[in-house]
DNA sequence: GGGCGTTCTGCACGCGCGTGCAACCTAGTG
DNA sequence: CACTAGGTTGCACGCGCGTGCAGAACGCCC
């Protein structure tokens, strides 16, 4: 039980020096001669000592923290996101300030945030508003987007290639003989929605195809399903469906199997989007896209501490490429195609 | 574009005030007049001025922020926990700093919490080192475990009633005709594991049955999967398994139903616990016990906070119940036991 | 008019640490 | 021995804010 808190003055009476050398000890850098340093250390061992990083932000006018403002983490990919952001800042030494979304006032809670005087911001969510990061941007903070951009060039981004993602998937989709696919779309006012959207559609028209329909699953399970039974009931039939999720595209796979008998991927293609576990699921085996996340994590802190190191300025928005990932709900490429395929078939997610 | 920091100085200085009359406008209960009160808004308004929380934070010797070390975040159930937790924390004024637990320097990175002054830390993980919790405790900073216990009553925890939620399981299939149980054990380490495995063997024993096998699956899939063939390959077979989370239970159940062609409940009954989404899903329907986690949150919270404000001292141990969640992967009770099964047959999982 | 209580304000110090600057010490050189 | 350069150290101030204390302003009553 610690009495009271040790301060660096402690160390320095016990250490026989001024409160300086105690400092300049623990600051990477500064002159300190070996001797001093030795006796600082063996005092502060003796007295459990902890330089107060509260009192170092004060001074130092960084806290050498980042805020993380969280949303949505019921989707796996958002909660391996934060703990792939984490890991990656802890081992640069940073702190981090966490923030849940919620709903409400989320505009309530950014001020919070700044007022711990974080170093920078991450935003890893689709559905955020996008008030906050222009504000935030506002105040002069580092700040950067993850899985979203906003159309005016103001705040920093990295994001799948959804435009790419759904272009892939078209290509194999008309490859393999589909001629009424359908979209399920996530949640309209998302840009992540709306490239996979587009992705599909451009590949699809390059190939002289029209997309057969569309519906909206706001990237739920329920909302999901029932898009889906929406869209099997057209006449004729969708041959393919390309969901803008996981979620949504297992949904869907239950829909059209259990309900209404359906096989696939014979009578009806299924394609999801984030290759989420359960897509490797034996029962599933859904084909999906896979995103790449530790390669985006990875993008949008070094997109943040460069901004914070002075190496970088203004705006960029990165695209990092998705891969198909062909599993049992999609019909194979015949052998003729083969070379195509070795492009986009993947044997691991990535290398 | 922020130029420089707004300090309360120059709010006092727009104001006509002195500062000791900025900081009380923003510190409750303070001595302000109504009219001082109104001249420092506005002019803080007009100022964008935020107070300084980490030079608030140096002056009270308190930060308002709570450290929650996270590990496991795959795992949706703690995904989960995070998220509540966070929200309940945040609402009552709390700023979070987060830790992700990796495997290699956890011990490395508490010191780093610690420096940054938090109130009060949280635990939330079945797999962390008890050395961690009880090092904290010694800093003097209140400390709350969560779903795991230390057997010495050193630091204070809330956990779900597996003990509980075990007996129930055995009683289920105790009632519903099995007499060869087996136990697919989690973590051989952690609490929650070991009290499933207890109760299930204690409520066992009292109807006069033994457990029949038992093996350890790590609380992973692949490890799940792999002790579950173990399991299926006893002759004569087990007619019931249990299994220390939905991870595991789902991954037997696809072993059963894929691999070795069983009917299930007729041939094999399998239940899980977490009674995550999955559990749910159309192709599942399993058996499993929910483990009330928004209770848990609100208790550890409660905990923690009380302690915060010295309305609480010493040690305690919560203990959540447990609720059994019947689906389609356990046999129905015959009707003679309608009574009993009401204690336990669940509509919504929390009213 | 004087005394007193109430309400509010400002001063000044402290929270724990970083760091520019000047002073100090040592060794080396002429 | 005098002098200088280089290496170390300590002093003192600042980071932005909270708060005890003394005093000011005001109103009230005798």
């Amino acid at each position: 039980m610690q009495k009271r808190t040790v301060r660096s003055a402690d160390v320095a009476r016990l250490a026989g020096v001024s409160r300086s050398a105690v400092s300049r000890t623990y600051t990477p850098g500064a002159y300190v001669s070996p001797e001093t340093r030795e006796k600082v250390l063996a005092a502060a061992e003796m007295l459990n000592y902890r330089p107060n990083a509260i009192a170092r932000s004060l001074s130092k006018q960084s806290s050498q923290l980042i805020g993380i403002v969280a949303s949505d983490l019921d989707n796996p990919f958002y909660a391996q996101m934060l703990s792939t952001l984490g890991k990656l800042l802890q081992r640069q030494g940073y702190g981090i300030l966490l923030l849940i979304a919620e709903s409400p006032d989320i505009d309530g809670l950014i001020p919070n945030l700044l007022s711990y005087q974080v170093d920078g911001v991450i935003l890893p969510a689709a559905t955020l508003g996008s008030q906050i990061a222009i504000e935030l941007q506002r105040s002069g903070k580092p700040v950067v987007l993850v899985n979203r951009y906003l159309s005016h060039d103001v705040v920093s981004s990295v994001s799948g290639d959804n435009e790419g993602g759904g272009a892939a998937v078209a290509e194999l989709l008309a490859r393999t003989g589909h001629r009424r696919v359908a979209f399920l779309a996530g949640l309209a006012d998302t840009s992540s929605s709306r490239d996979r959207g587009r992705g599909l559609r451009e590949e699809l028209a390059r190939h002289g195809i029209a997309v057969y329909a569309e519906a909206e699953g706001r990237y739920e399970r329920e909302a999901g399903a029932a898009a889906a039974r929406r869209l099997l009931s057209l006449d004729p039939r969708p041959d393919a469906i390309f969901c803008a999720n996981d979620t949504m595209a297992l949904a869907a796979l239950e829909v059209a199997r259990a309900e209404l008998g359906l096989k696939v991927p014979e009578e009806l293609a299924i394609v999801g989007y984030d290759n989420s576990e359960p897509t490797r699921w034996p029962f599933y085996q859904l084909t999906s896209v896979d995103q790449n996340l530790p390669e985006m994590a990875r993008i949008a802190i070094e997109l943040l501490l460069d901004k914070l190191a002075g190496r970088r300025s203004g705006v960029d928005h990165v695209v990092v490429p998705a891969r198909l990932i062909e599993r049992a709900t999609t019909r194979r490429r015949s052998p003729g195609e083969t070379r195509a395929a070795t492009l986009l078939t993947p044997a691991s997610p990535h290398p």
